[in-house]
DNA sequence: GAGTATTTCAAACGATCGTATGAAAAGCAA
DNA sequence: TTGCTTTTCATACGATCGTTTGAAATACTC
């Protein structure tokens, strides 16, 4: 009888919306920090001030809440990895223009970490479901891995003559590989919070090891 | 009052050395594709048909069986990595000396995802921990990280002259990233378990792309 | 064999879990 | 205000959780 999404006629009162983001915000948080198991509807709820049965009510149930936290981030992830390629793809040309394309994806990967605080929890969010899926399957790599791995792809290409489509796919692979660890290690790092110089130092190694490693997957030409 | 680690005499019949590895088994097994928190030790107990209380007879709670099921592993993961490196380490010179590092670390991290079952629960167990620490912090880090990644960094500077020990130190954090990603790839992909010619792909691209990235972390010499 | 130590067992403990329910509270149109 | 909808609330349900307990069963020593 459960039709799979949770369907409210309306988001009427103000303070009903209010609520409804006091709990996606604490949510977020403890999904992020403790995984989906070991956080309770009991700890959100008493963190965002609010009734047990408010989940329930605004969400359906505990999953319900769970992929809701994912769709109120997922658009605008997406669109700021995208922005930032589109911005680089279309400025620079040249001998340095792979690093310029590489420094614009791993800048718009890494510093959100330290930069807001969503981007942290975020990420660690996204670590967290790629490990222990609880979201539609083509939800998360549909919306959001599939059209930045691909623009990403589509982008070194263009700046790297000779990438065939089967090469630059896995170069995607390579670099997002990289991020993710990386992006992981400055996450775990709470207490000393990675000074800019630290961080700057990681998106250059990642900047320079990729650009090296993508040039090696072109076919050496006469 | 607790001391923190579970002490029994000794092992005493064979019997209760046999239940004790059941559970190992079942618990592996099971943390590995369910995670810690999902996991209940009923489930466990059940799966390893014997009683309820045997996990707290034997390991004092579930955290002494989950971190036993790392010790039980762990020694036999280092020196697996290790032995590969030196193998090669001691045998390759020359210009291809490079790759054949690379590949062996790699074929040793990739491969046994496939080839024998515990290592494609044991890589899903690690990336699990990696998230969601429940071991004593000095661990991990301290038993498998460490000297794996300490070796490999040693290896790449032996055979990539020029290469800084604070560059052979991100380049390694490159390359494992890499395939720490690459490895939940191919062990998301239950149903087609990657044809053996993908996987030898995968990691020839690994090779390809990490030694071009390596090279392009020396310094340029006249 | 008896006697001791080790291991297994069924049963129960208190706690917490996700969810459901129905009544109060609040918001809003008339 | 009245009447209706939306939101909040206290409370309870059944299930499952990790752990404990004391007795039964088994293994081992002598």
């Amino acid at each position: 009888m459960n039709e799979g999404v949770h369907q409210r006629r309306d988001v009427g009162s103000e303070s009903g919306a209010q609520t409804r983001e006091r709990l996606l915000d604490a949510a977020e948080t403890m999904f992020a920090s403790r995984g989906f198991a070991a956080t309770s509807v009991r700890h959100v709820t008493r963190e965002a001030g609010c009734n047990l049965a408010a989940v329930n009510y605004h969400f359906g149930s505990k999953l319900g809440l769970y992929q809701e936290v994912f769709r109120r981030r997922m658009d605008a992830v997406r669109e700021q990895r995208l922005a930032s390629l589109r911005r680089v793809a279309a400025v620079e040309q040249g001998p340095g223009a792979l690093e310029a394309v590489l420094h614009a994806f791993a800048a718009s990967f890494i510093e959100p970490l330290v930069d807001q605080s969503h981007g942290r929890t975020l990420t660690e969010l996204i670590g967290r479901e790629m490990l222990d899926p609880h979201l539609p399957p083509q939800m998360f790599r549909a919306e959001i891995a599939g059209p930045v791995q691909q623009s990403l792809s589509q982008a070194l290409r263009t700046v790297t003559p000779g990438l065939s489509e089967e090469a630059a796919r896995q170069c995607v692979q390579s670099i997002v590989g990289q991020l993710v660890q990386a992006a992981q290690r400055v996450s775990r790092q709470q207490a000393t919070p990675f000074s800019p110089p630290a961080l700057s130092a990681l998106v250059d190694h990642i900047v320079r090891f990729s650009a090296g490693g993508v040039r090696a997957c072109v076919p050496a030409s006469g």
